[in-house]
DNA sequence: CATCTAACTGAACAATCGTTCATTTGAAAA
DNA sequence: TTTTCAAATGAACGATTGTTCAGTTAGATG
């Protein structure tokens, strides 16, 4: 046996990165193995390489992806007005991206260290793109003086954590919907820049 | 050659231990073979299992012994008085205990996901008893009038991956000393909860 | 000094790893 | 219908994995 029924590289392919994203999410990068992805697609482990150069390449691609679509989508957030609306539809953006991603996000966060250092500057220097756009929110309300904020760049990691970690516990269908966590996300954001 | 100099299994044992945290936290437990483990302590692979049953054991270990100390050092603390001493009291703790061990804090919150089920659950009841010490704190403060927060738990979890979070981005000799930071961290979190 | 044994070595085990490649296949093109 | 070739197979590579264990040794004990 060869080429399977209804086998092509334009399908293949992306379900290489869907096996790959949802294997590496639930057990690590390290702790997966060609052979698990390539069985999770339904093919043997030597036809990955005709989708990837290696394992590596696997995971950067997986993170370079999470990190453009992210940056893509906040600049069409367009988020514009005063600081406080602006500090809003991040803190929404952020939530509404990042909540139905729970799979890229844990990736994103947890293998950093498994990326060869030209991949892992890679990765951090959009993470730190992203970072700016809320760091850029909070000097502006501090500029309108409706933020006080002592230092806009630890305040930018701790909001920045606090959301993310939302994605680690929240469960669909579980005790509160996503509008609800929303909310109360927002009125923490709010207050804890508040003057 | 067989016992080396100056060797016991009271220095050896917590050598491996220490040897294994740093392992783990930098490169991650299913990359850290038993051999680099054993290469770092300076004895041959076969002889860690005069000190642990196995390598799932070793993470357990150091996972178990983090939450243990954390609870311990918790208790030890003694936050009594008003809601909002104790919210200070409980910031204040949370930073000084985990600024400096952030090798044990990477592997805690990194590695959950590779101890068998048994061994998570284990953690997972000693993680949520250091929640439930600050959701008490966030309900006492509601019940005084002196917090404002439509659901404690959903704040819990907020305020404790804000300030987790720290371990993440910290390092010793940066652009703020520790004081600095732990002011910040308590004036987000102070002004989060307020009415 | 002789004995004992905890602590270690070093080789071995089967299993699995990432990766390569000659070969085979089947769907599309001619 | 025949030809073509992208997309697979499946076997093989050397390296490495966690773990076991018979044998060796150095420090403590008598």
């Amino acid at each position: 046996m060869a080429r399977k029924q209804g086998s092509h590289s334009e399908i293949t392919g992306p379900r290489v990165l869907e096996a790959a994203l949802r294997l590496i999410a639930r057990h690590g990068y390290a702790a997966v193995s060609m052979r698990q992805i390539a069985a999770e697609v339904g093919v043997q482990a030597g036809a990955l390489y005709n989708y990837t150069p290696d394992k590596q390449s696997l995971l950067f691609d997986l993170m370079r992806h999470h990190m453009v679509e992210l940056l893509d989508a906040l600049a069409e957030a367009d988020l514009t007005g005063d600081a406080l609306s602006r500090l809003k539809g991040f803190t929404q953006f952020h939530i509404r991206f990042h909540l139905p991603r729970s799979d890229q996000v844990f990736v994103s966060y947890m293998e950093l260290r498994n990326l060869v250092p030209q991949n892992f500057t890679a990765i951090e220097t959009m993470r730190r793109e992203y970072e700016d756009a809320l760091e850029n929110i909070l000097r502006a309300g501090e500029a309108e003086g409706v933020f006080a904020v002592p230092d806009t760049r630890v305040a930018t990691m701790a909001l920045i954590a606090m959301l993310t970690g939302l994605s680690h516990w929240y469960r669909e269908g579980g005790r509160l919907a996503m509008p609800v966590i929303e909310q109360i996300y927002w009125d923490l954001v709010r207050k804890s820049v508040a003057v």
